[in-house]
DNA sequence: AAGATTTGACCGAG
DNA sequence: CTCGGTCAAATCTT
């Protein structure tokens, strides 16, 4: 069995499994954005099974290997209504306050990948660095990042990175809050033919010192970065479908390349590509080996393939990150093209 | 000088 | 008390 057969196995596989998953969502309890989401990525499943079945699916074939698993822990949305965060937040003028006093609930996505690409990436939204502890039981430091127009824009969104104690090549990435700057402007300017490829190229070198002084320095990449991602704390059922970009920050005096989900903050009423600047069916290709354990959860839902192909060699990555899929015009990706 | 990161201190929860 | 999350002064980078 060729790669395109097997990505077309999982294209296919993976349409099941979202019906499944939809199947579970139907009763009340789910919300109709999750079951409208889940429509969606079977929709795009299908739908590039059969543009693959039309035109030979030898674009797929460089993507890296991820596998994606939405989490749903629906008993963390507790009482209390969504502005609850927000003005916990907003008192940070007071003394800091605990967010697991705070209502929620959580949407996980964890991504894992086999493959990373040399250099910088970013998930399309500036992060500073605000603090690193080491966790009790883990391995490796988790890193924090907040937003960083957080003060001048009062966007409250927040990252947490951590380093797998399984499997080293992998990466947790915790999402919280969600983004209410406006920084898709500045991407959509990146992805623009109209800037310079020097301005691109300081905006991506201004991006590397941001998540990663040190190694960007050096030189130093990481491959085969893997990567685990979820958001959580959301305060707006709008927002548990982010736009899957990729990043790379420094975590434990390495550097990683990472898949993330950042909470979308375009209207979900613009368009469908909009909402979701990578559709689902190709974040659902990037599901080409590995299972993701979740033991947290008691609503595991695994979009992976049950196929798997072996590690590409980096050149094979890269060029899948340089553009050989086609990515919608506004996927943050764009920015890839500019890291060689 | 401005803006970033580093890192120990601090706080609240358990 | 310990632990995770954040603050903020010191330091570094541009």
């Amino acid at each position: 069995m060729d790669r395109e057969q097997m990505v077309l196995i999982n294209e296919l596989t993976q349409g099941k499994e979202l019906a499944k998953q939809l199947r579970k969502h139907l009763n009340p309890s789910s919300s109709k954005e999750t079951r409208e989401f889940l429509l969606q990525k079977i929709l795009g499943s299908y739908e590039k099974a059969l543009s693959m079945l039309n035109c030979g699916a030898s674009s797929m074939v460089h993507e890296p290997n991820l596998n994606i698993t939405i989490l749903e822990t629906p008993s963390s949305f507790a009482n209390g209504s969504p502005r609850s965060e927000d003005s916990d937040l907003d008192c940070k003028d007071h003394v800091f306050k605990k967010r697991k006093t705070m209502p929620r609930w959580s949407e996980q996505v964890k991504v894992c990948s086999r493959t990373g690409v040399e250099g910088s990436l970013n998930d399309g939204y500036c992060w500073r660095k605000y603090g690193q502890k080491d966790i009790l039981g883990a391995n490796h430091p988790r890193g924090y990042f907040r937003c960083t127009h957080r003060h001048a824009q009062g966007c409250l969104a927040t990252k947490q990175v951590q380093k797998s104690d399984e499997d080293p090549s992998i990466f947790e990435v915790t999402y919280r809050g969600r983004h209410t700057c406006s920084q898709n402007s500045q991407l959509a300017a990146m992805a623009s033919p109209s800037v310079s490829k020097e301005k691109k190229n300081h905006y991506l070198k201004q991006r590397e010192q941001e998540e990663n002084p040190k190694q960007s320095q050096e030189g130093m990449f990481n491959f085969g970065a893997g990567f685990k991602v979820k958001t959580e704390d959301l305060d707006n059922r709008e927002d548990i479908f982010p736009s899957f970009n990729f990043s790379e920050t420094s975590i434990d005096g390495e550097n990683y390349f990472m898949g993330s989900f950042s909470p979308a903050f375009i209207s979900p009423a613009t368009s469908e590509s909009n909402y979701f600047p990578v559709s689902p069916s190709r974040m659902n290709n990037f599901g080409l080996g590995h299972s993701v354990q979740t033991p947290e959860s008691d609503f595991t839902d695994i979009i992976s393939a049950p196929t798997s192909l072996t590690n590409s060699p980096i050149g094979e990555d890269f060029d899948f990150s340089l553009g050989k899929v086609d990515f919608q015009s506004n996927f943050q990706f764009d920015n890839l093209e500019f890291f060689s």
